[in-house]
DNA sequence: TGAATTTCCGTGCACGTTCACGGAAAAAAT
DNA sequence: ATTTTTTCCGTGAACGTGCACGGAAATTCA
């Protein structure tokens, strides 16, 4: 079909009404008779009438903002990515109207949370991207957000919350069953190690929780008897690292399969290129530089990737969507690929 | 920084000058002096002028329509999938003001090609978005759009024509590389066949070849001493198919390693599951729905995918943005991630 | 019945470009 | 110096929608 020629004026002749009326039941903003409303909203069917979004943009010329709320991007850290993906997104619907800036909170530390969230609220944005880290305090934002009918997108992982507009992210349990595959190769494996960041008492959700189960059920159907030893290590000091490292590897001196369900697998590089062994097989999540160049290198296997940056991208664009046109995502949870990442594709990723 | 609020009429007043004229200069069609140019130009970059989207296409009303050309999508056959990705981008498109349409040939019948490539250009597309299967025809037709100024962008494969404003396809040679590792799972393979589909003689691109090097190098530096057998079969003719493949087993039943770098591999797969082999390994390329079918079933090990909706996806979104903004890509060459595909992550692709 | 409300609706300008038209200024020809 | 041609530039009407303003019609009230 022939893109709709017919404009608000042509309605409006067609019901003897003005472009005021017609205007005024588009965007039912009131002050028109039932039986008005009634005639145009026919003629709109009727017609097929669709609104031309350049004049719609340009006569109401003000710009609509949506904001990012995500934990601070360190240099190097998963959410480098969600950022990154953020701005290219920004570039394609930045000349549609819509600005796009970002708010970040420290995802170790709860108050900081609280404090983007009133920030976001705060600046009355349009549309909201949110990667929830505490559930809790993500529901009520949630609420809040509903209560002001700004509409909201998740990515990375999932809130009860039900008002949210779309989800972006990849599947939790599946990822960890696909993990346990490559990490095994589809051999039995008679001993793997997990390697977890120690919990954090303000943090209330676990992402990894599912990818664990999903690779713990693997196990079971795949590797029955396989021993399964877990180690924490902090978040980010090495020296801790190393030692508890060092620590399991004396009591356990032929493990040969590792495997950690969060982004920080490049912590245990050091130690693994100080325990050099060509049989063994590491695996672990997300595609962060300093990853990948472990992948390269072959002291990691394999990477499961997300695409973080395609999900806030697409986050943003369902944002976009919904925004200009109105018009809601097709589905509301949308996950990503899992991508299985080796040092023989990682670099057109 | 704030959007640019700086409209063509301040540019006007800035240099004592219509708006007019500073019209002319920037789409520059002539008629203004090169004074007044200068100081036009001077003032854009100065003031950092941007066009408005919307004003502009609103009053230069008219739609601009691009055109793809690829071979006819037979049903689940791999152009299905950049079919698919072009209806997509057609929708994000398409309130911006271009058209999307489909042009399809007979990719084993050169004629069809002509005739394809004539309605293109009888058509007067503003673009067009070309999967280029016969090398020659293919570069006449680059230099054809090429003098009529009309740009172009491919995808799938490259040909020689410099003229493209950009390409979007997969590393052949890095994919077959791939290929290999993911076909010995790092161990040395002793024996492996390749299937390959019969030349043909009108075919003057083979896509494939690519990917068939890379995979031979794999082998002599991973699998020295390796035996390749290859066999050629019927594109389609299921019954020439089996016999080929029952002649090949006949003389290599210990045969554990199976690979072709198209996308047919499908075809294959009664074959396989008439004769199954747990300790057997296979790989083929493309998510086609009957190859992820095997991939689930476990016939087929892994597929290795090009992600072609996402390729023309982004063939059109080039195009919109010249043809709209007049913005060329970052780069000419663009290459799409190569995806590893197992029974684990295939139902999320 | 007339006045005071309330409900409803039409008018007209604005948004930032594009582009045809016509005219002034400059250059060339007589 | 006058006419003709060429070069250059300003003007103003679209494009389709949003929205403020004011006024007519319908309703309520006195």
């Amino acid at each position: 079909m022939k893109q709709g020629k017919i404009t608000i004026i042509d309605i409006a002749e067609k019901t003897g009404l003005s472009k005021g009326t017609v205007d005024r039941v588009i965007h039912n903003r009131g002050e028109v008779s039932a039986k008005s409303r009634e005639k145009v909203l026919k003629a709109i069917r009727e017609f097929g009438y669709e609104p031309n979004l350049h004049a719609s943009l340009l006569a109401s010329g003000h710009r609509k903002n949506v904001v990012l709320l995500i934990p601070s991007p360190a240099s190097g850290s998963f959410w480098t990515l969600s950022a990154e993906g953020m701005k290219k997104a920004a570039e394609t619907v930045g000349p549609l109207g819509i600005d796009c800036k970002t708010v970040t909170y420290d995802q170790y530390d709860l108050a900081s949370f609280r404090v983007a969230c009133d920030l976001v609220l705060d600046s009355h944005p349009d549309g909201v991207v949110l990667a929830p880290m505490f559930h809790y305090e993500s529901f009520s934002l949630g609420e809040r957000l509903h209560a002001e009918r700004i509409p909201f997108v998740l990515v990375d992982s999932k809130i009860e919350n039900k008002n949210y507009l779309a989800y972006f992210g990849m599947q939790e349990y599946a990822s960890g069953y696909l993990c346990g595959d490559q990490l095994s190769q589809g051999k039995t494996m008679e001993r793997v190690l997990i390697v977890r960041i120690s919990p954090d008492r303000d943090r209330q959700a676990d992402p990894t929780a599912g990818r664990r189960t999903g690779f713990l059920d693997y196990l079971a159907e795949h590797c029955p008897g396989c021993e399964v030893i877990q180690t924490f290590v902090h978040p980010s000091d090495p020296v801790q690292i190393r030692q508890a490292m060092e620590e399991v590897y004396a009591a356990h001196p032929d493990i040969r399969h590792i495997v950690m369900f969060n982004s920080r697998i490049h912590r245990i590089v050091p130690f693994l290129e100080a325990h050099p062994d060509p049989q063994r097989r590491v695996v672990g999540f997300d595609n962060l530089a300093e990853n990948m160049a472990a992948l390269r290198k072959g002291t990691i296997s394999v990477l499961i990737g997300q695409r973080p940056g395609e999900q806030v991208a697409r986050a943003i664009q369902a944002l976009a969507d919904y925004l200009l046109l109105d018009k809601k995502p097709a589905q509301k949870d949308n996950h990503v690929h899992m991508d299985i990442l080796t040092r023989y594709n990682i670099d057109y990723y």
